[in-house]
Parts: structure tokens; C-alpha cells; sequence
RNA sequence: GCGCCCGUAGCUCAGCUGGAUAGAGUGCCUGGCUACGAACCAGUAGGUCGGGGGUUCGAAUCCCUCCGGGCGUGCCA
């Protein structure tokens, strides 16, 4: 028996039956069975009910107006006419109002597992990328502090789309962009100061800056720069005292992300300083850009960009009138740097839902600086994660110092389950966490049933081996995986690449752990109906085949997204 | 005011480029280990898909409108 090597089988599955409809609909034109009309592609879909077969054709109702005849009468005229032989199907049926359902054969369901088991723990590899180079910025938080859950929701969602997409055949370059600059500094660098001052002086001796940021870490690494050069900056001007507090906060706190993040399983091929587009004169180079294509006006003693010309609701100040560059122009010049100097043919920025305003506001500019298509400049909108304390909302905020560091979350849950966690929702979807309640409820984590299916086939799988099973060069007999529980779980198995598709098409990382989930559920399902160590040797070898290769799934898949797939746990 | 997101089972959420009887987890209840791992499985109960219109063979899904919640609308980043 051949078992040609699918990279899709669902995929491969559809485009066999919309042609093979579309034939049959041509031949029962031709001898006059249908009328005349023009054939679009015919839609194919899996329906809801497997009692509906394992793909369905809506063509006959979709015909029925243009051919002005009943769809019911159409969809018999196609089948009476669909040759199945060689093809992944056994049976065809009208249902319904005018359905075309089809049936695998155990052709197609063998292909499948030899499929998987061809591609190992890549299968689901795809060429939609091709090749392309693709630069995910992520996280990109404030180093004025430490990093809080907001920032653990973007950075496994940004992480993990990169994975994906690298599995869908894109080169996926891995950024964080680092504000080392600008106003939220500066306002570092005076909240640091205060508490220098009021650490050698008293709480009195000055005035904490009102909107400075007021997290007790603030006063560590102020107290911490003290304990390792005294006081030697009280006799320095205020903007040595705060340059050298900055540059030294900045330093311990950039440092102690990049120590979280890893922890977390992110790995950057980049941190990127936003003071190297300064020290470079790029950004002077960028603003002069907007100022010689005549995009740039003066009011108010600023210098405005015209970005309402490039469809923005309205202009947005470039310089200030205080001489400084506005966070917007900074990062117009980052993002021309993406694209015009390190030329990645696609951005995606991972972003918060209250930076929304933004997506609009950034494509305009672009357009004014002439980055040829804004459009290669994407945006991966997530929703904010409402932290609650006691079923209370509290709004997190980095200079309230009210928030669930990224730190504490991982000392409270493993790095596993905070991964999945993350991961499991839609990126659209508000999400509630309760650390304390997460803490509690940690051992209900849908991750562990994932994990528990992984081991158990391990441990299992071990224990076949032991006895003599091998499926190793054995031609293995497919036909006798008919049971529903056997069917279900390869036709799970054979979706992973459409939904990696999906997921990268979405920008919808949730739909992987869900994808597990199900995929658990199938396999333990089927454990608990079916013996392996006891059918007939040709049976058993084709359900150790099938365990073998669910849970190369489950591993592929898991790696994926950075969780562990534990051989016993 | 304007813009974006959300509203589906008691709770947390899938399903949304229109398809057949709206799903899962959790919680409640009932059953299953001298068994290849019970961190599991099987089953019961639980719904005006926020309300109201519209589009059509067909709407949780598309359009309009209203209600409710979140976010944005800075010479902050």
C-alpha cells in the first residue's frame, strides 16, 4: 500500500473534492442533466456533525438560484456522477437540503499518520512565509520598572506567533524596543533622585515628584547606589546627580527584564536602544526627511506633522516646543529603520488594546516619510489583562507601583502553566486574573491534562516496547482503525496544519492550546475504550502507531508554544 | 461626543470571511480502577447566543439601532 505524504491533509482533502464536484458538475452540464452556468470554485467545510460526514460541499446550494433549480436536485445530479476511485474518499451522499458529504477512506487516515510520522515534530510546516523576513516586536515595556502581567500576556502571545509563523515558513526576527530615552526617563531619573536625597537627608528634605513613579523598587536601587558610592552625588548638579541615577537604575533594570524574560522562555534576537537612534542622528535624519517633503508646519512654538493629509483624524506634534522630539517621531524613526535600513519585508508590532489609537496614527506617518507600504507595517491588538485582588479591579499602572510583576507571577506559578494560561484566551478577550485565586486554583491548569496525555503515552509506548512491539519498518494495516474514538483523534491529529494556518492568518495563539486540549481529550478518550497490549498483534500495531504519532503531536505542539512535554510527571 | 474591543450555560470561555440539532472546561448530580498511568473516562441537568429591527433558502455569525462594560481620543510613552 502508497500512502503519498500530505503537508496538509485537510487542505489536500478540500481541493480533491471541490474538483472532484466541480468535474462531475461539468459532466452533468454536458449531458444536460444541469443547465448552463458559470462554476465557481466549489466551497468545501467540515461539518459540525461527524453523522454529516468528514467534509461537505454547500455547491448545490449555492447553485440553486443561479441555475434556477432546486439544490437537492443539483447535489444528486453531481454525485451520480463523482468518480471516487483513488481519491481519499469511500462514499459520497446528499443530505439535507442539498449537502454533498464525503467520507475518508483508509487511505487518507493512514497517509495521515505516515505523514506525521515522516515530518517528526515539525509536521504542520507550511510554505505560506516564504521565506519572508519578519521582524515581531514585543513587550518593548518601559525599563522604568519592573515588567507587570500586561507584559506577561504580550510577551507569550508575541512569542509564540513568532514560533508559529516560523513553522509557517516565514524568518521570524524576535525584538524588543528599549524607551532608554525621553520624558518617562526623565521622570525615572527625578523619582530616583528624590529618594537619594531623602535617603541622606530625611522624607522632607524634598518634595517627591507628583507624577513620578512611586514603586518602593524605586528606593531600593536608590538606596542600592548609595550603599555602593555613598553620597558623593549630593555634591554634583542635579542633572549629573539624575544622569548618573538614571544610567544606573536603566542598567539594573534592563538587565533584570532580560533575566525574566529568559525565565520565561523569550528569547530576543534583539534589544534594541531607542538611544542609539539619537547617538546616531537618525531620528534628526528622519524629522529632516518630513521637513524637505513639506510635511512639517510650526504652531504654537511646535513643529507639527501633517499626518490628517495620510488619512490620521489629526496632526501630531514631531518636536515640542521645548526642543524635544516627541515619543511619536522617535518611533517613526525606529520604524523606518525596520524597514528602510535592516529591510524586513513585514512588522508586526504586539500591542496592548490601549495603544489602539495608535495603528492609525503610525501608518500615516510612515506615509509621510515615504515608507513605500504601510501596510507591511501589522499590528497584533491584545486585550489588557484586568488584575483583581479579591474580585476587586485594580488598574495596573507602573507609577502607582500597583501591579503583579511578571516576577512574582512566575515565583507563584510554573512557567508552564503561566505560558498556557496566557495563551488560552483570544487575543480580543478581556482577561481577569486573580493572582491569588490562580495560585489556588494552579492544579486545574488544562495544561496538565495535555501533559498527563504526553506521559501516558510515553509511559505506555515504553511499555509496548518492552513487550516486543515495534511498529519500525512494519507495514502497518490501517483499515482496522475504524472504531469512532480511533477516527476522531487522526482526523484531530490531521487539522494541525490548518490551524497553525488559521492561528498565524488571526494572529490567534489561543487557538493551539485549545487545539491540545481537544486533542488530550480525544486520545484519553480513546485510551479508555480500546485495549492495545491485548488485540489481535495487526490491530495493536496500528493504535501504537496511532499513539506514536499523537503524541508526536502533542510534543510538536507543546514545543511550540514553550511548555514542557514531561515523559512522566 | 467620536473611534476600537467585548456581551453566548451558574462561572471561565470556544464557535463569528453566513450553513444542518449552538459547544468545551469548571461547578452540581450519577456511574466506572485486582485494568496499557483515575492528574483519566462515560453520562444527567443547565441557553430569549444583551434587547429590537433588517438582509435571505438559511443569522450567534453580515447590516442598522438601542442597552451594558473596557480602552482610547496628550506638546505622556
Amino acid at each position: 500500500m502508497n500512502y503519498p505524504t500530505m503537508q496538509n491533509p485537510f487542505e489536500f482533502a478540500k481541493s480533491e473534492l471541490a474538483s472532484l464536484v466541480k468535474a462531475a458538475c461539468e459532466k452533468a452540464i454536458a449531458e444536460g442533466a444541469l443547465p448552463e452556468a458559470e462554476l465557481p470554485v466549489p466551497p468545501c467545510e467540515e461539518p459540525n456533525d461527524p453523522a454529516n460526514g468528514d467534509l461537505s460541499s454547500t455547491f448545490a446550494l449555492t447553485m440553486a438560484k443561479k441555475m434556477r433549480t432546486a439544490p437537492r436536485k443539483i447535489a444528486e445530479a453531481i454525485v451520480s456522477r463523482m468518480d471516487l476511485t483513488g481519491t481519499s474518499f469511500k462514499s459520497v451522499a446528499v443530505a439535507g437540503a442539498g449537502f454533498i458529504n464525503v467520507t475518508f477512506g483508509a487511505g487518507w487516515y493512514g497517509s495521515v499518520l505516515e505523514s506525521i510520522a515522516a515530518a517528526g515534530e515539525t509536521f504542520g510546516a507550511l510554505s505560506i512565509g516564504q521565506g519572508k523576513r519578519v521582524m515581531l516586536e514585543f513587550v518593548s515595556a518601559n525599563p522604568t520598572g519592573p515588567m507587570h502581567l500586561g507584559n506577561a500576556r504580550g510577551g507569550v502571545l508575541g512569542d509564540t506567533l513568532a514560533s508559529l509563523m516560523e513553522r509557517a515558513g516565514y524568518q521570524v526576527w524576535r525584538e524588543f524596543y528599549v524607551n532608554n530615552a525621553g520624558n518617562q526617563v526623565a521622570k525615572f531619573a527625578e523619582s530616583l533622585e528624590a529618594r537619594y536625597i531623602q535617603h541622606y537627608k530625611g522624607a522632607d528634605a524634598i518634595v517627591f515628584p507628583e507624577d513620578g513613579y512611586q514603586g518602593a523598587y524605586i528606593t531600593d536601587i536608590a538606596v542600592e547606589y548609595a550603599s555602593i558610592h555613598g553620597d558623593k552625588l549630593l555634591a554634583l548638579s542635579t542633572e549629573e546627580r539624575r544622569a548618573a541615577l538614571a544610567e544606573y537604575g536603566l542598567e539594573k533594570n534592563i538587565a533584570s527584564m532580560k533575566v525574566d524574560m529568559a525565565r520565561y522562555q523569550v528569547n530576543y534576537d534583539c534589544w534594541f536602544l531607542e538611544s542609539d537612534l539619537h547617538d546616531s542622528g537618525y531620528v534628526a535624519e528622519t524629522v529632516e526627511l518630513m521637513e524637505k517633503g513639506g510635511f512639517l508646519y510650526e504652531k504654537d512654538g511646535a513643529k507639527w506633522l501633517r499626518t490628517s493629509d495620510f488619512g490620521s483624524e489629526k496632526d501630531e506634534v514631531i518636536v515640542k516646543s521645548n526642543g524635544f522630539y516627541t515619543y511619536y517621531a522617535v518611533d517613526l524613526a525606529y520604524h523606518r529603520n525596520k524597514f528602510e535600513k535592516r529591510g524586513f519585508d513585514l512588522c508586526i508590532n504586539a500591542l496592548g488594546a490601549d495603544h489602539h489609537g495608535h495603528v492609525r496614527r503610525f501608518k500615516a506617518g510612515l506615509n509621510s516619510i515615504g515608507v513605500e507600504d504601510p501596510d507591511r507595517l501589522q499590528f497584533m491588538l491584545y486585550q489588557l489583562v484586568e488584575l483583581k485582588e479579591n474580585g476587586e479591579a485594580v488598574r495596573m499602572s507602573k507609577r502607582t507601583g500597583k501591579a503583579i510583576t511578571l516576577s512574582t507571577l512566575l515565583d507563584e506559578i510554573p512557567v508552564d502553566a503561566a505560558r498556557f494560561t496566557f495563551n488560552s484566551k483570544n487575543i480580543d478577550s478581556h482577561l481577569e486574573f486573580d493572582l491569588a485565586l490562580a495560585v489556588k486554583q494552579e492544579s486545574d491548569n488544562p495544561v496538565y491534562y495535555v501533559q498527563y496525555a504526553h506521559a501516558r503515552i510515553c509511559s505506555l509506548l515504553s511499555r509496548l516496547r518492552n513487550e516486543g512491539f515495534s511498529t519500525e519498518g512494519v507495514e502497518i494495516d490501517y483499515t482496522l482503525l475504524t472504531a469512532s474514538e480511533e477516527i476522531a483523534l487522526i482526523k484531530k491529529l490531521a487539522s494541525l496544519p490548518e490551524e497553525i494556518r488559521i492561528a498565524v492568518r488571526d494572529f490567534e495563539p489561543a487557538r493551539m492550546t485549545k487545539y491540545l486540549t481537544e486533542t488530550a481529550a480525544l486520545f484519553h478518550s480513546f485510551y479508555n475504550a480500546h485495549r492495545i497490549r491485548e488485540a489481535e498483534r495487526p490491530l495493536a500495531l496500528a493504535r501504537m502507531k496511532l499513539c506514536e504519532e499523537t503524541r508526536s503531536i502533542l510534543a510538536n505542539v507543546l514545543g511550540l508554544l514553550k511548555v514542557s512535554a514531561p515523559e512522566r510527571m
